[in-house]
DNA sequence: GTCGCGGGTAACCTTCCGATAATCCCGATA
DNA sequence: TATCGGGATTATCGGAAGGTTACCCGCGAC
């Protein structure tokens, strides 16, 4: 089974615990104190499940958990201080899977990490990131900035297309067999017509665009650069 | 102690004798034969463990097994006729938590069905949110804010399906096969009917879904964005 | 029996999307 | 500046996908 376990508690005492528990029963812990340092260490150690306590000091752990769910389906356990409904409830909300109130036999917690883990055998979704276009291709969604933005199956597949190899130039006649599945197409003009309503939806700017960019001659791709 | 004991096995005279010894020892089993309809009758009776028979009529026992665990954390223990190394494996690999291999003696099944009960520090209590509802599964229960929503049994559990993975989408193909069983079916539009239903009692306006989210040419999924 | 309820089937309506085609724009080159 | 080619833009139409409603059937309660 999977393993690695990033504890998000400003409490070392608890931590120290909390690391004693969890080598015990074979997971491996890495910890952080701050809030703020949590999305970093998150990205880092790429941990299976994350323990994460309401109450810390910098960024606190309601917004810590948003920010991990942003770019992650990792499973996420909440620690809180009391059964306090409101707290349970916001964190629910901001994405975490499952909360555990202080103070928690060892043996809970280590039940409910082990719960969790069991039910994650998927791969994290797959997200995908383009200027400040964020897309979770399981969740048919895209966003600018927390902004979410509507297209179509079509624009969606186009972009995922594109978005999956940033930077890599795709020929219309490339884009014409992955997005719709034509071979040897004749006409390619469709896919500029694509392109161009796709712009219209995700670019800050359609007429300078920054997302999908035209190279002439050849055709599109995604990103700068 | 909990005592729900669900028995999956299609030997009649064997289950008889498993439904005296469990009766005998406080526990409340409940019986299905066949593979195929084990996890209906789990979902129905949430049962505190499975004992499960490797060799059924209709979906086999590592297959039974998986779905299970799918969905659950419930201990499952796994009947076999003979030591058979390689089921074994494939057993505990598929998520059960013991084997017995039969013929076994009963004292020997109950000691084994309460270590593994004892073990059980109560299964985390399964709750779910998307949006201001909240889903209690093991009590099936769904609340907006403190107010009971009363849903029918089949669509519990097309909520239940969607809510236990936010935001990602689920396709009709799928739906029917999670929560209805269909495989492979024709004819999807069922779920539209079951889903415009769903909203009619747990949306605020049904108008304009929150919790229920149509993605077009694809599917549906819990929750926004 | 019959009443009520849950669930499946089907018909109809509405909305939306994608392909085609026609036109416009712009930059490069002579 | 005239021309040409590649790309961008816009309008329109047919069809597909989803929503909505009505009806039917089976089953359990009474």
């Amino acid at each position: 089974m999977k393993g690695r376990v990033l504890v998000v508690d400003d409490d070392a005492a608890l931590a120290e615990m909390l690391g004693i528990v969890l080598r015990g029963e074979g997971f491996e812990p890495s910890f952080v104190s701050d809030g703020d340092k949590a999305l970093d260490a998150f990205r880092d150690t790429r941990p299976d499940l994350v323990l994460l306590d309401l109450m810390l000091p910098g960024a606190d752990g309601i917004d810590v958990c948003r920010r991990i769910r942003a770019e992650s389906g990792v499973p996420i356990v909440m620690l809180t201080a009391k059964s306090d409904t409101i707290d349970v409830v916001l964190g629910l909300e901001s994405g975490a899977d499952d909360y555990i109130v202080k103070p928690f036999k060892p043996k809970e917690l280590v039940a409910r990490v082990r719960a969790r883990l069991r039910r994650t055998d998927e791969p994290t979704p797959e997200i995908l990131q383009i200027g400040d276009i964020t897309i979770d291709v399981a969740g048919h969604s895209v966003k600018r900035l927390d902004e979410t933005i509507n297209l179509t199956p079509l624009e969606f597949d186009l972009l995922v297309a594109l978005a999956r190899k940033p930077r890599q130039v795709f020929t219309r006649e490339v884009l014409l067999e992955q997005v719709w599945g034509y071979r040897h197409a004749a006409d390619t003009r469709l896919v500029n017509v694509h392109v161009q309503r796709l712009r219209a939806k995700i670019e800050k700017d359609p007429e300078h665009p920054e997302i999908v960019v035209t190279v002439r001659g050849v055709g599109y791709k995604a990103g700068p650069a």
